[in-house]
RNA sequence: GCGUCUGUAGCUCAGUAGGAUAGAGCAACGGCCUUCUAAGCCGUGGGCCAGGGGUUCGAAUCCCUUCAGGCGCGCCA
């Protein structure tokens, strides 16, 4: 039942304002005594010309109380209502329990394609921390929109264009051979690389050798190209499988070399268009009436650059995918970039430029105040991984160690750990990373939630009472549960939230929320008790509803929920 | 210099597009397991919401300004 509604309509036979507007009025309470709905009547006192405490002594004469709500109390200039608890309890309680892990689902997006643009890593290059926000928020946002039957297309925005794959040709024939390339794997492509500039410093001809060479890969040489496609399926080879621990997905990894002959049509369009012009050399288009720097599409030498591809890109997302939204998770240094291609866009007259979003998230800083991505000193996701699993593993020893299947556990814990850690705060905010905070598990982190998800797990197998039959929801009755079945309620909002403003944290939050009040409701209350079958039944539907919860919850933020840790 | 983001407890952060007495976690200290998972629960201390002006019935939240920090500002991506 939508209570919002259901209150707003009431309240509009009093007030003479659409229904709508009344909604938008209604807010939660900060304090459960406060009532579970709050009309602020200082808003109305204008329109209606009367003191806000005299406002809401009316209305709640006026109001007429029912089954569902049936408290009304006006507090200074407030107007709380107060839902009839077991009505409202039994209401959502029963909702989730028939719907399990379709609550919360919705049709919002039903025929509607949402692109997302992340993680985008880099050929020859291992995965670093530095990669964790783009793939985590992506993934995340993904299961989402998807949650909200919307379509997704989740592309990988592969690096793989530019010079430097000339340079690992060059560095390969040099240091490297197939054998050793197939035993080290991107590991040894890294060592390639860094080789190649250690050496390049005291000879210039490398680096004419490597544009040769990237010449040829724009050519089509037959040998530039096995080497470099070569190189390209082995990082894909080696980064799915960073990809699979994580449980993360994509439909496309079409990147940079994929556009590379898809320019020249938005190259052309431009110039007709009128807006390309020739400054110092190179083609940009001005975006001084818009108080930003120049957008520069060709280069002195007629190369195209990054915008003119993303440009390209957009473009061929549009055609291929007709999408209602194309998103692009990356950190906020390109903040500047985006608003220019997107302007560009706009000034051609694409009306789809309005539906381009830069999902942009902070830094990871190292310790020392090092950016993660610039020095070779960069952690690697794998290390990172497979050190949350081990410390989870030692955990399990510690605490559980009767647990059956340790390892698989171990591996949920120890990678939700780091996900739920990637998205717990806001995106915009830099992170440092620190081993011994990556690897605190206490607190508001996955396994806190995890845990809870285990408790209703575990009490559930515990009892035999069916949770279909007659149940007393009275017992429901008590501060404890009614916050909990608040936050029940609540979640579709949170999730409907979490997707216009593009923060799978409040989802996160959320989570933590719903644990910590279920710990609380389960330290207080006995769930398997003596008082009768039908009390009984209410808690422990009280105990499937918040694990089914929990487990979206986790779900959407891409944390798996295990029965037992 | 210009643009932009950030500044809330010792530390890390919430604060639901302006609402009721600003909340968590960590760290510190003190309690709670013969009873459904103690990876849990409860309690104590800790605040000039960076500073100053304004708008408003009401401001951590909006506007102006100062300070501090991050990021960006044409031939990288």
């Amino acid at each position: 039942m939508d209570y919002k509604k259901l209150i707003a309509d009431k309240l509009s036979k009093s007030i003479e304002l659409e229904t709508s507007q009344i909604e938008d009025m209604l807010e939660i309470p900060a304090k459960a005594e406060m009532g579970d709905f709050a009309l602020p009547c200082f808003k109305l006192s204008k329109i209606l010309r009367k003191a806000p405490t005299m406002i809401s002594d009316m209305l709640s004469e006026q109001f007429e109380t029912d089954n569902a709500i049936e408290k009304v109390q006006s507090v200074n200039g407030y107007l709380n209502f107060y839902l009839n608890k077991q009505n409202a309890s039994a209401d959502v309680l029963s909702k989730i329990l028939s719907e399990g892990e379709n609550y919360s689902k919705s049709a919002e997006g039903k025929d509607k394609t949402i692109c997302l643009d992340y993680s985008s890593v880099n050929i020859a290059k291992p995965m670093h921390i530095g990669h964790l926000s783009t793939t985590a928020i992506g993934n995340s946002l993904s299961r989402i929109y998807k949650h909200l039957g919307y379509n997704t297309v989740s592309i990988n925005h592969l690096g793989d264009w530019g010079t430097q794959f000339g340079k690992l040709i060059v560095g390969y024939k040099m240091y490297s051979s197939k054998k050793q390339v197939e035993e080290g794997g991107i590991a040894e492509l890294a060592r390639i690389y860094v080789q190649y500039h250690v050496d390049a410093e005291n000879d210039e001809t490398m680096d004419d050798d490597a544009r040769a060479w990237f010449k040829k890969i724009e050519d089509g040489d037959a040998e530039a190209l096995e080497l470099f496609e070569y190189f390209r399926a082995l990082t894909i080879e080696e980064v799915s499988k960073i990809y699979a621990m994580l449980d993360v997905k994509f439909d496309s990894y079409n990147g940079e070399a994929f556009y590379q002959d898809k320019m020249q049509p938005i190259i052309d369009e431009l110039e007709e268009k009128g807006l390309l012009v020739e400054d110092q050399g190179a083609k940009v288009v001005m975006l001084d009436k818009y108080d930003m720097p120049p957008c520069m599409i060709l280069k002195k030498d007629g190369a195209s650059l990054y915008a003119t591809r993303d440009m390209a890109a957009a473009q061929y997302r549009k055609d291929t995918y007709d999408f209602h939204k194309c998103l692009y998770v990356t950190a906020y240094e390109q903040n500047l970039h985006f608003k220019q291609f997107f302007k560009v866009l706009e000034l051609m007259g694409k009306d789809y430029s309005k539906d381009l979003v830069h999902v942009n998230y902070g830094w990871v800083r190292m310790e020392d105040g090092s950016m993660s991505t610039r020095k070779g000193t960069a952690v690697e996701l794998k290390d990172l991984i497979n050190k949350a699993i081990e410390k989870s593993l030692n955990i399990i020893e510690e605490k559980n160690s009767e647990l059956e299947n340790k390892q698989e556990v171990a591996s949920i814990v120890g990678i939700g750990s780091i996900i739920f850690a990637a998205l717990k705060n806001n995106r915009i905010k830099d992170m440092v990373f620190s081993w011994e905070s990556a690897l605190s598990f206490e607190g508001e982190a996955a396994p806190y939630v995890q845990y809870t998800h285990a408790r209703c797990s575990s009490v559930l197998t515990k009892s035999d009472i069916s949770l279909d039959g007659k149940t007393d929801f009275s017992t429901l009755d008590n501060e404890d549960a009614g916050k909990i079945i608040t936050l029940l309620r609540d979640f579709p909002e949170i999730i409907k939230s979490a997707a216009e403003r593009y923060e799978p944290s409040f989802i996160t939050r959320f989570s933590i929320d719903l644990a910590k009040t279920f710990n609380k409701y389960y330290f207080e209350h006995r769930i398997i008790d003596d008082d009768g079958e039908e009390k009984v039944r209410a808690r422990l539907i009280l105990a499937q509803c918040t694990k089914q919860v929990i487990n979206t919850a986790l779900y959407l933020i891409g944390v798996k929920a295990p029965d037992k840790m």
